[in-house]
RNA sequence: GGGCCUGUGGGUUAGUCUGGUCUAUGCUUGUUGCUUUGGGAGCAAUAGACCCUGGUUCGAAUCCAGGCAGGCCCA
C-alpha cells in the first residue's frame, strides 16, 4: 500500500539520481519543462517563489555591503564585442609567450563567447546594419556605461548588481536549472581605485557566498580555479562547488578578479586626486538558479523536495481537520494563520475539500518545512499537531505558536545543514594512490561518483595529464591548505596546496 | 565535433517488428454528481492522443524520405 502510493506520483528513488531529479523538478511544480525549447523551462509559481526568496538572500547582502541594484538592456551590439575579443587574446597570447611551452595544455579553444550566443540580425523586414545579441552575461554593456560614470575617484567604489535573465547558446545536454539556455543570472560588478581595493571586494564575496549557503544549508568546496579555467580576462576566478549526491560537483558561485585588464579594454580610468589618470580595479561575482538546483538535489529524498525554511516559500501549512463537523475549526485555524503570519511565517492554509492525506502527500512532495494539523479533538486541548519534513510530528501549544514554529524551522535548517554536511563527507574521499605516473592504469582504483582530494602543485601538463588519467576536472587549489606539505600526485614536489578533482556538471 | 535512440490524450503506457475488427488499450489526471474527511477512500458519468510534410499502398499509428522536437553515449 504505501509503495503503491509513491508509484502514483511516480518519484524514482534518490538512489537514482540522473532519473530522480529530473522527475522531481516537475512532479514539485518548480518548473514546466515541455515548453519546446531545449533549455527554456517554464517558472511555476512555486520555483518562481523559492528563487525569488533565493534572490532575496542575494539582495540583502548587497544592500548589506554597499551595492546597488541596476538593469541593464539585454541586447548587446556586435561591435562592443571586439574590445572583449581583443582583451582576451591579447592575454592569451602574453600568457603563451610569457609561459614554458611545455606546460601549455594542447586544447586551447578560442576563447570568449562569440560561438554561444543568440544572435538577433533582423529589424522586423530588414537586415540590421550592426547585429546585436542577447547577452550571455554583462561585462560588455555595463562597462561602456561604466566608463561615462566613472571619471574622478569620487566615483569609487562603483559597486553595482543587476538580477536578469542571460542568455546562452547550449549545445551540450541540458539540465532543469543546473544547465539552460536563459539563465536566471545574478551578477554584481564592481570598480575600485586600485587592486587593493578590489582584493577587499574578492573578500566580501567570499564572505557574501558563505552566508547564502549557510542559509541555503548547503556546504561547498571553494577552489581557486586553474588558469586555464579562469574566466576570459580575469586575472583569477575563485569558485563555490556543491557536491551533489551523485558526487558531480555544481559551480553555483563565482567571483573573478580583474586587475585593470578589463578597464584597459573599456578605457576604465579615473583622475585620482593628484590629479593623475589611473586604471580602475574590477571584480565581478555571479550565482543563477544554480543555487536553486543544488538546494533540489542536495535536501531532497524519496518522498520529494525539502525546502531550507529561509527559501521555503511556504514555511508552514495549515491543514484544517474535519471541520464538517465542528465549526468551530475553521476560525481557529485562520486565527492560527494570521498569528503566524503576521509574526513574519510564510504561512498557507490548505482548506482544499479532499482527504487529509491528500494534503499530506502534496506539500511532503513540495517540500514545505512544517505542516499543522488542527482538527476539534485538537481545538478542545488548545493544541495542533506539527508534522517536521525532516521527521517527527509533536503537539504543540496555540498559545505561542509562532515561537515555537520558528524554534522549529531553525532545528530543520540545522538537521539540513547535518545532513548535507554527512552526505558530502561520504563523497568526498582521498585519492587511492599517492604518486600519478603515465603509466599506472586506475581503472580499478577509481570509484564512480566519488570527489577526490589530491595534493597538487604540478604544471598544465602535469595537470591535463591527471584529467586524462582519471576523467575527473581539476576544481583548482583549495581555499583549505593541508596544515603539513605533501607529495603532489604527479610532480612529487611538497606543497600545501589541497585540490579537489570531480566529474564537473 | 562524432555516433545512437525515441516521438500515441495533461502524465504514463499497449499496439509498430509481421500494414487491414485500431471505431487505438490499461493506469493516472481533469470535469460533474453522489459520497467521504486525524496520511493517497469508493461508485457512476464524462472529456482527452497516433509530432509535421511528403511518398509507397486498395488501405499507414505501423513501411520509406525529409523536417521539427526530445533523449542517450563518446571525444
Amino acid at each position: 500500500m504505501a509503495n503503491h502510493s509513491k508509484a502514483k506520483r511516480g518519484i524514482p528513488p534518490k538512489e537514482d539520481f540522473n532519473s530522480w531529479y529530473p522527475a522531481i523538478v516537475e512532479i514539485a511544480d518548480l518548473i514546466d519543462k515541455r515548453y519546446p525549447i531545449k533549455g527554456m523551462d517554464v517558472w511555476k509559481p512555486y520555483g518562481l517563489s523559492a528563487m525569488g526568496l533565493i534572490d532575496n538572500l542575494a539582495r540583502t547582502e548587497m544592500s548589506r555591503t554597499g551595492h546597488q541594484e541596476y538593469r541593464f538592456p539585454l541586447l548587446v551590439p556586435e561591435d562592443l564585442l571586439d574590445k572583449e575579443n581583443r582583451l582576451v587574446s591579447r592575454l592569451k597570447a602574453a600568457r603563451e609567450a610569457g609561459v614554458d611551452p611545455s606546460e601549455l595544455r594542447f586544447d586551447e579553444e578560442e576563447s570568449g563567447f562569440k560561438k554561444e550566443v543568440y544572435w538577433v540580425t533582423h529589424g522586423g523586414e530588414n537586415k540590421l546594419e550592426i547585429p546585436m545579441f542577447l547577452r550571455p552575461t554583462s561585462e560588455t554593456p555595463m562597462y561602456t556605461m561604466f566608463s561615462l560614470w566613472v571619471r574622478s575617484h569620487a566615483d569609487l567604489p562603483l559597486k553595482t548588481f543587476q538580477i536578469v535573465n542571460t542568455f546562452r547558446y547550449e549545445t551540450k545536454q541540458t539540465r532543469s536549472f543546473i544547465r539552460v539556455r536563459e539563465i536566471h543570472f545574478f551578477e554584481a560588478h564592481t570598480v575600485h581605485a586600485d587592486q587593493e581595493g578590489a582584493d577587499l571586494q574578492i573578500q566580501e564575496d567570499a564572505e557574501m557566498v558563505q552566508t547564502i549557503l549557510h542559509e541555503l544549508c548547503l556546504p561547498s568546496l571553494v577552489s581557486k580555479r586553474p588558469v586555464w579555467d579562469t574566466f576570459p580576462g580575469a586575472w583569477y576566478t575563485k569558485a563555490a562547488d556543491v557536491v551533489m549526491p551523485n558526487g558531480r560537483t555544481l559551480q553555483v558561485a563565482t567571483y573573478h578578479h580583474y586587475r585593470d585588464q578589463w578597464a584597459d579594454a573599456f578605457d576604465l580610468s579615473y583622475e585620482d586626486p593628484m590629479g593623475e589618470t589611473k586604471m580602475c580595479h574590477q571584480t565581478t561575482f555571479g550565482m543563477s538558479e544554480r543555487l536553486l538546483g543544488a538546494v533540489v538535489g542536495v535536501h531532497g529524498d524519496d518522498k520529494g523536495l525539502i525546502m531550507p525554511p529561509s527559501i521555503a516559500p511556504f514555511q508552514v501549512v495549515i491543514m484544517p481537520v474535519a471541520a464538517h463537523s465542528d465549526a468551530n475549526v475553521l476560525p481557529a485555524v485562520e486565527a492560527l494563520a494570521q498569528d503566524l503570519y503576521s509574526n513574519g511565517l510564510r504561512t498557507k492554509v490548505d482548506s482544499r475539500d479532499v482527504r487529509p492525506g491528500v494534503k499530506h502527500y502534496d506539500w511532503e512532495i513540495k517540500g514545505v518545512p512544517i505542516r499543522i494539523e488542527l482538527g476539534p479533538r485538537d481545538l478542545s486541548a488548545g493544541k495542533c499537531v506539527a508534522t517536521l519534513r525532516t521527521g517527527g510530528k509533536v503537539e504543540i501549544d496555540l498559545d505561542g505558536a509562532p515561537t515555537n514554529v520558528k524554534e522549529m524551522l531553525s532545528e530543520i535548517s540545522e538537521e539540513l545543514r547535518n545532513r548535507s554536511a554527512l552526505v558530502v563527507s561520504g563523497l568526498v574521499q582521498k585519492f587511492p594512490i599517492e604518486n600519478l605516473s603515465a603509466d599506472d592504469s586506475l581503472d580499478s582504483l577509481i570509484e564512480d561518483g566519488i570527489v577526490y582530494e589530491i595534493a597538487f602543485d604540478g604544471t598544465d601538463s602535469d595537470a591535463e595529464l591527471l584529467e586524462k588519467k582519471t576523467g575527473l576536472i581539476l576544481l583548482g587549489v583549495s581555499e583549505d591548505k593541508f596544515s603539513e606539505e605533501r607529495p603532489c600526485l604527479v610532480s612529487g614536489n611538497l606543497t600545501l596546496k589541497r585540490s579537489y578533482i570531480a566529474r564537473m556538471y
